[in-house]
DNA sequence: GAATTAATTGAACGTTCGTTTTATTATTAT
DNA sequence: ATAATAATAAAACGAACGTTCAATTAATTC
C-alpha cells in the first residue's frame, strides 16, 4: 500500500495508453470500465487518475493523437509532384498502410466519437476533415486536368474513404492475402473508380506486379 | 400507480422498438440506460420488461428485424435475369435505398455486434454473410463471363459494400444531394470499379440520365 | 541521511445501472 | 356485475460505475 518498487510514471502512462486503445476497440468505451483497465495494466483504478483527469480525458487524448499521426503520416509520404494520379496513388497507399497498422486505434477514433463532448468532438472532426480536404484536391485537380473522370469530387472522397477504411473490419493481417497485395488491389479499384486514364508511379514499385500502372 | 388508461400492449412494444433505435443509434447500446428509453416512450423502466426480458433481448430483436427486413428487400428486388450487369445494378440501388431508408437502424446493427452473446452475434453474422454472398455471386459471374474486371471478388465486394453502406455516414436526405443522385452516382462508380463494359438496365431508368448506361 | 517529491494503494463516496417484486388499475370475458 | 387478465406504477435490490481522499512507500534531491 504505496509506491511500487520500480514503478516509473511514464512507463506506466505508456501501458495505460495502449491497454486503452486495446480494450476500448474491443469492448467499446462506454463497456470498458478504468477498473478494467487498471487491472489490465496492473494498477488500481485510482492510479489512472494520475496521468488522466477523466476518462474522457483518455479517450480523447488517444484519438487527437491517432488524428495527428494520421495527418503526420501523410504529411511525410505526399509526393512532389503535382500529378494527380501519382498523388492519389500515394494517398491511397498510405491510408492504407497506416489504417491496417493501426487498426485498434481506427477503431476506437471512428467508433467512440459520441463519447466526446461538443468541444473535443469539433476538435477531432476538424483533423479528420482537414486530412480529408487533401483527398478531395487531388480528385479536383484530376478532374479539371481531365486524368479522373468524377462525378462529385466530394462524393467520390467520401466513398473511396469509407472503401479504404473498412479494410480494418475484414482484413487480418497472415491470412488469406498480403498487405502488398490489398493495397494492390485497392490501389487498382480506386484508379478505376476515377476513371483515370493516365499512368502513375506508386512508392512500391517493385512490389507487385499490378502496381506498375492503371489498365 | 396502475394499468394507465388507453394503454395498449401492442402500440407501446412498437414505441419502445422506435425509440430504442434511435435512441441506441444517438447514444450507443451501452450508453443508453433502460429509464431514458422508458422516459422517451412515456412509461416506468419496469414496464419494458413485459415486452424485452432483457436489455440485450432487445438489441437482439433490433438487429434480427433489421437483417431480416434487408435480406427480404432484396429478395423481392431481385431481378430475374442473369445477367450479371443488371444484377449488379439492382443490388447496388437496392442496398443504397434500403440503407439510407433505415439510417438509425444500420448504425445500430453495425457498431453494437460486440454487445452481443456469443450465439446471438454469430446468427446476426450468419444473416449477413448470407446478404453479402448474393454480391460475391454477382461479380463471380461478371467475372466469369468477361463483363467485369475483378482481381479479387471476395476483396471487392467487402470493398462495395463498406463504400455503399458508408453513405448513411455523410448523407442527409434534404441536403444538396436527392437518394436519386446519389444512387446513380454509387451505381456509376460501382461498374467502373468492377470494369463493367457491357450496359445494363436498372428498375429507374427514367431517374437520371447517368442511370441509362456504363460509361 | 534527511527532506522532498513521485507513484501507488486501499477504502470510501454518491450515483446510476439493469432488473425484480409487489401492488394497483384498466380492460376484457363471462 | 363479477371474475379474470393485461398493463402499468412505485419502490426496492444488489452490483457496478467514475471518481476522490488519505495514507504509505519508493525514488530522488540536497
Amino acid at each position: 500500500m504505496g509506491r511500487t518498487t520500480g514503478s516509473d510514471g511514464e512507463k506506466t502512462e505508456a501501458a495505460v495508453r495502449e491497454a486503452a486503445v486495446s480494450l476500448i476497440a474491443r469492448l467499446g468505451y462506454e463497456a470498458m470500465s478504468m477498473r478494467q483497465l487498471a487491472a489490465e495494466v496492473g494498477v488500481q483504478a485510482a492510479a489512472l487518475y494520475r496521468y488522466f483527469p477523466t476518462k474522457e480525458d483518455l479517450l480523447f487524448t488517444l484519438m487527437r493523437e491517432h488524428m495527428q499521426a494520421l495527418i503526420a503520416e501523410w504529411e511525410a509520404a505526399r509526393p512532389a509532384t503535382a500529378d494527380p494520379a501519382t498523388r492519389l496513388a500515394a494517398y491511397v497507399e498510405n491510408h492504407i498502410a497506416f489504417h491496417i497498422g493501426r487498426r485498434h486505434s481506427t477503431h476506437v477514433s471512428n467508433m467512440e466519437l459520441r463519447s466526446l463532448s461538443h468541444d473535443r468532438l469539433t476538435q477531432i472532426l476538424r483533423m479528420r476533415t482537414a486530412y480529408e480536404k487533401e483527398l478531395r484536391a487531388i480528385l479536383r485537380d484530376g478532374a479539371e486536368t481531365g486524368v479522373f473522370n468524377v462525378d462529385d469530387t466530394g462524393l467520390t472522397a467520401m466513398a473511396l474513404i469509407q472503401m479504404m477504411t473498412g479494410v480494418i473490419v475484414w482484413f487480418r493481417p497472415g491470412e488469406r492475402l498480403s498487405v502488398a497485395e490489398v493495397t494492390a488491389t485497392y490501389l487498382a479499384m480506386t484508379m478505376r473508380l476515377v476513371g483515370a486514364t493516365m499512368s502513375y508511379s506508386t512508392a512500391h514499385p517493385f512490389g507487385h506486379a499490378k502496381d506498375a500502372a492503371a489498365r
